[in-house]
DNA sequence: TGACGGATGAGAATAATTCTCATCTAATAG
DNA sequence: CTATTAGATGAGAATTATTCTCATCCGTCA
């Protein structure tokens, strides 16, 4: 929590109650919650926390890199036909993704066996990274 | 579009306009589109299809394995405060989701070049599969 | 302490998805 | 080829997820 407190410095954030308890619940927390989970235990300490402050907070803090987001694909649904065993590059900004041939990546080995009760089906492997649009350099003067 | 009317047939799925339009739509595209993408192209050839309808044979394909998710992490956004270098075990049922600490994945490699102007920055690894409590087997007699 | 810029709570607005129901149509039997 | 009918469709309401607006409040710094 010190830690904490000493990034809000850092980047000129208030350190409100409503944000602390929000950081330490996610610090707590092992199962990787949404913000309607967060919020429900935010609402513990502070009865009165809104939705929105819950909402707003996650978000200055991702952009703050306080916390991380379990993937980039939360959001609308996307689809494909293509049902031959592949991976995918996708790009971190504006999140375009692109095919990876499953026999173009070496096989994934573990250094220790799986946690006990976990059935594994496949790995699934995902190349972050810049797209060549996102990568391009701005460029100088004008930007539109 | 033959293998579609096959699976169709097999799976007692009525092969009406709207599902060929829908299937080709989704066939011809490499950009892992969403259900309005979908929705607007599908429009192109049928002008009166409703969003209602997009949607519902989108979850029709999938339940029938006709189309794929792209990933198993669409909806809601999900966090966390832990920020060390860490991989998932990812549930295909439930969704729950448990650390996979990096050091214990061996270094992902590739076979051939990734595609020119993609910037890789790293690669994320999903274990995917059954937890614990999803491959227990169901419990015989009453199931509540 | 006092001033003030950014944060908060309440609730409206928007986006994403699902549901309801009257009507229509693909599949099949005659 | 027509009649039958189970299931599909279009329209739009409902629900869920997220963002925005604004009057008021509070953490920070002088
Ligand atoms: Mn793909
Ligand atoms: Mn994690
Ligand atoms: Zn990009
Ligand atoms: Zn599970």
């Amino acid at each position: 929590m010190q830690w904490f407190r000493d990034r809000c410095a850092e980047a000129g954030l208030p350190c409100t109650h409503q944000r602390q308890v929000l950081y330490r619940a996610l610090l707590e927390a092992k199962d990787h919650p949404g913000p309607e989970m967060l919020y429900e235990r935010v609402k513990r300490d502070i009865p009165s926390v809104s939705l929105g402050t819950v909402y707003r907070n996650i978000k200055t803090f991702l952009d703050n890199g306080l916390i991380g987001e379990v993937s980039l694909h939360h959001g609308p649904l996307r689809l494909e036909a293509n049902n031959t065993p592949h991976h995918h590059l996708v790009c971190r900004v504006c999140r375009k993704m692109f095919d990876l041939p499953a026999e173009q990546v070496e096989s994934i080995h573990l250094r220790e066996a799986l946690p006990k009760g976990f059935h594994l089906e496949r790995f699934v492997v995902e190349a972050h990274g810049l797209c060549a649009g996102c990568a391009a350099p701005k460029r100088t003067g004008r930007t539109h």
